[in-house]
DNA sequence: CGGGGAAGTTACCCGCCAGTAACACCCCGA
DNA sequence: TCGGGGTGTTACTGGCGGGTAACTTCCCCG
């Protein structure tokens, strides 16, 4: 385990312990400490691998405790994912705020949504098992996540209108970055060499890239 | 479940049924059968989730008789991750002999593998949840992709050395092609709409586009 | 026919872990 | 001093699923 690592489980257990004594702030700063805790060692173990006894014992308590902040394992799994979307979801709201072309847009979502998924304190909650949650709750996050989708390929369309990147089939277009992005977390807390906004500018450009015209070398 | 779905998981239960009758050869098929068969499964819900009643049931037959094959659920999914990075192994050979450049054996490792991976009938193996071996196991895995890793970070330093492409960190423009190309698996059984020739195409192209050189866009 | 072995089954064991019940502590206000 | 609510614990249950024992069938070779 590298000092990042540690340190982020120190300030996430640190979190937790010393949150105010007052009763509902209290139970929302605990309750988020729980799903951080629990979306890291889900990243590093998986959903099913990971038991509610290793997750309170990171944060110092026992396991009937997290039973106060939330009703299931199931629901700090659904949360998970909701933080996870909502990163995207905030990115890409961003990106369309600052982004002047739909091809510069679509590199600053995947800048801004790399480096909230690696820096942010709530990090390493990006998973990819859907299959672990209840059909509902998949529901849920998968119609926010086709929703970032639709709009990515939608950026692709126009830049492939304006010329600004080659002709692509924007499905898979999408599949290929979302894929390089989402991979991301599952070698990031591991290696701790390089720090999430140099990834995040790295990987950007990659992306923007991979778009680009050009003449056809491999064809 | 797609038609293709449906065909794949055919072909297999198919190989199986009709295994010669005669003693090693119907043992070596039915042992494929097995894995190629839980691997499908383990693709779609995971390694844990997966119960060996089903993976039996998929080959019609009892859960018992599974063990005629396999010592255990651990050495199926080792076995998976065998044929799995054998086909990482087998692309990348095929690029050496048959690339000129260095980037053009890249772009040739890319659309071999993911050619491999979604369209030979042992397919939807490529699995990352490494957690869920033994440590072992995960050693002896790791070891070679490693290996292949470690080729293609050469590769990239010989494709700047050349000019063949801008200059980058070679670590993280592997882990991002890598995670573009493992992430086809988690979308790919599902779709049906392209095949995996076509997948392979694209997605090599995309891969060399993004290391080509080029004025910095987004800077 | 008879026996042996492969193929396949039913019925069971047992460990793990999510979830719960019931109890212990502590602080604060009356 | 008593009580009550929040914080936390220990000790349990119950189901799921990997793994096994022991039985049945059936076929092939003498």
């Amino acid at each position: 385990m590298t000092d990042q690592d540690s340190s982020r489980r120190d300030q996430i257990a640190e979190a937790w312990r010393s949150a105010p004594e007052g009763g509902a702030e209290r139970h929302d700063i605990r309750r988020l400490s729980l799903i951080q805790a629990a979306g890291r060692a889900f990243g590093r173990k998986g959903f099913h691998r990971t038991t509610l006894d290793e997750i309170a014992s990171e944060l110092s308590v026992t396991k009937p405790m997290l039973y106060r902040y939330v009703r299931s394992k199931q629901e700090i799994l659904y949360e998970c994912h909701r933080v996870a979307v909502g990163m995207a979801e905030e990115a890409l709201a961003e990106a369309e705020r600052q982004g002047t072309s739909p091809l510069q847009k679509i590199g600053l979502f995947a800048e801004g949504y790399i480096a909230r998924t690696t820096t942010a304190l709530g990090t390493c909650v990006v998973l990819t098992e859907y299959y672990s949650m209840t059909p509902e709750d998949t529901d849920r996050i998968q119609r926010r996540r086709r929703k970032i989708d639709t709009r990515l390929r939608e950026l692709l369309r126009e830049a492939m209108e304006r010329d600004e990147i080659a002709p692509c089939d924007p499905k898979l277009a999408v599949f290929f970055f979302m894929g390089a992005i989402n991979g991301v977390n599952r070698w990031f807390s591991e290696g701790g060499a390089q720090d999430g906004h140099e990834i995040a500018r790295v990987f950007a450009r990659h992306i923007v890239a991979s778009l680009s015209p050009r003449d056809a070398t491999a064809g």
